[in-house]
RNA sequence: GCCCCUGUAGCUCAGCGGAUAGAGCAUCGGCUUCCGGAGCCGUGUGCGCAGGUUCGAUUCCUGCCAGGGGCGCCA
């Protein structure tokens, strides 16, 4: 049994034998105090009133009521503080999780089932099909797909789903810039200025649609950044299928049955005042064009009918239409908590603490592609998921391309690296490690080696509630403590050598496959690369010669 | 004016309604017979302001102040 089910007994039948019951607000929580012993219960405090008791008395009575009962883990209990109930546990509790995590592997550790049987659809980057995309998009594509990681953990079916702009004023902008700039003519002021479309006008082949094939260079250009990002799309939805299929159509005409659109000025509009926007918007503009609305409604109905929960990866410049769309789900009879809109602030870069500015007027950004060749995959998906995505995020080049410990990427990355160079050698040593149950793992006494435990037990904990707030620095957190606690045991401890028995040797051994599948877990999750050696530049210089 | 995000240490950021609010960087000072010193250990300062809810608020609510973003028949 968990040790945290085991002591939930341990308060549950002491509660009822006092004519108590347990309530939610009732939480078993890991104390950050050692002292506190290792782990903690406020009972006392919430129920204290109920029982017509204070909290310290009542924290008394449940503790010499719980004395009454027996547990494989529970060493002593103490009443503490304002009425807190603190359990302290033999080691073997720590043992077990060690244990278990090393029977799991990285495959199976930390997975929760909250979302079996349920699908769900992320939909993110969805940049248009006009150019490359920049440093900005970096962040929600990292941010998508490491969330779509940890909903997989979760036992969700989903759907990495990337929304294709491919219709519409943007693409015609587009198309008319490139057939301009290949016949040398001036780019239309409206249309795009970037470096690119003079770039990539030279390999538009003489009598081909300038439309089709710029978004299909477009949309190579964003498939090739992405994969070197580690990130697939499931599927790639076009917009202008959704005129063909005649969904965006269809889509019209239900918002009209439901009495939910209305025309006006010859334009057809959308009565989302009714569902709290702060003002009706166009669906099909006096033109006859369609505004961007009503296809992007028609193709959140789409996805309402194939998944269960639908998670949208925007940027802070979008965030005034989440009330749109979702009165227009709303309006068609769907509850718009079914959508769930995450905004990512934005991202500013640096070179050595000087902003890089950008100018979108120019079309002077910079792009993903560039991010990545300069700082590398794993540098810039770490870094882009090292804080919460409510804060705007500062990003310097310069420091994160740096290959040192003050960078939190290959700080933890050299902690897995560490771990593996010392298995190799042990390898070379002739290193035999026993079969599980032969070893004896109380030789494990050492502060360094409970704090890895105690970490590596949290982990399952830590990805349910990342996954459950979709919010992946969780895990970039978990992992730079874990990493810092593996650093502090190998400097501590040592696990091969002629003057360490035997039998802690297997131990360690032991814990150090236990911190592997942690550190595996907490890098898969965040879509970063384990690497089993890693050299600093200037040694593989002077290496290489 | 309205909407969204943010305000925690000198800087960059964590922080689940709980006990003495934590990391990294920077500062200063230590540690090498070492499986990779790319490491480890120590060193002090802080929850923007004012109310409210609560046994208990950095955390939840309201107002104010400050910074960023958005308010198109563009996407």
């Amino acid at each position: 049994m968990d040790v945290r089910e085991s002591i939930k007994n341990l308060i549950e039948e002491a509660l009822s034998s006092l004519g108590l019951e347990i309530s939610d607000e009732i939480h078993l929580e890991r104390p950050a105090n050692v002292e506190h012993g290792d782990w903690s219960t406020n009972v006392a405090l919430a129920l204290a009133k109920k029982a017509e008791s204070n909290p310290r008395d009542l924290a008394a009575q449940l503790a010499s009521a719980i004395e009454n009962f027996t547990s494989d883990y529970v060493d002593r209990l103490e009443v503490a503080g304002p009425g807190f109930l603190n359990f302290h546990l033999n080691k073997t509790w720590l043992y077990d999780v060690l244990v278990q995590s090393v029977d799991a592997g990285s495959k199976d550790w930390a997975r929760s089932q909250h979302g079996a049987n349920k699908t769900v659809i992320v939909e993110f980057v969805s940049a248009n099909p006009t150019g490359p995309l920049h440093a900005g998009h970096g962040r929600g594509a990292c941010y998508g797909d490491s969330v779509a990681r940890l909903l997989e953990r979760s036992g969700y079916s989903v759907s990495r789903e990337f929304y294709v702009n491919d219709r519409g004023t943007q693409m015609n902008l587009f198309a008319s810039s490139l057939a301009a700039s290949a016949a040398d003519e001036e780019v239309p002021v409206d249309g795009y200025h970037g470096a690119y479309i003079k770039e990539w006008s030279t390999d538009l082949p003489e009598g081909d649609d300038p439309l089709e094939w710029g978004k299909k260079r477009a949309l190579s250009s964003h498939k090739e950044v992405l994969s070197s990002l580690n990130i697939e799309f499931d599927s790639w939805f076009s917009e202008n299928s959704m005129v063909e299929s005649g969904s965006i159509e269809k889509t019209l005409s239900l918002l009209d049955e439901a009495s939910a659109s209305y025309e006006k000025d010859g334009a057809i509009w959308l009565k989302s005042t009714q569902y709290g926007d702060d003002k009706d918007r166009v669906l099909v503009k006096s033109d006859g064009e369609y505004t961007y609305l009503l296809p992007d409604v028609a193709y959140h109905l789409d996805k309402l009918a194939r998944a269960d929960r639908l998670i949208n990866v925007w940027g802070a410049d979008h965030h005034g239409y989440i009330s749109r769309m979702k009165a227009a789900i709303e309006s068609l009879g769907h509850e718009p908590e079914r959508l769930e809109v995450e905004v990512t602030q934005m991202v500013n870069l640096q070179r050595s603490g000087e902003e890089v500015k950008l100018s979108k007027r120019t079309g002077d950004i910079v792009e993903l592609s560039e991010v990545v060749k300069e700082v590398g995959s794993d540098a810039a998906r770490f870094t882009y998921l090292l804080q919460s995505i409510d804060t705007t995020q500062t990003f310097d080049l310069d420091f994160v391309s740096k290959r040192v410990n003050e960078n939190p990427i290959f700080y933890v990355q050299y902690a897995y690296a560490r771990i593996r160079s010392m298995m190799k050698k042990a390898d070379q040593v002739g290193f035999k490690p026993l079969p599980l149950s032969e070893i004896d793992l109380s030789e494990l006494q050492h502060p360094r080696e409970m704090v890895l435990i105690r970490s590596l037990h949290e982990l399952p904990d830590v990805v349910d509630r990342a996954s459950r707030e979709l919010a992946p620095h969780q895990i970039t957190a978990w992992l730079r403590e874990f990493a810092a606690d593996l650093h502090g045991f190998y400097h501590d401890c040592r696990i091969l050598g002629d003057d360490i028995e035997p039998s802690l040797t297997q131990a360690r051994f032991l814990l150090m496959r236990g911190v592997l599948v942690g550190l595996e877990v907490g890098m898969e999750l965040l879509g970063v690369s384990a690497p089993t050696e890693m050299w600093r530049d200037d040694l593989v210089e002077e290496g290489d010669g």
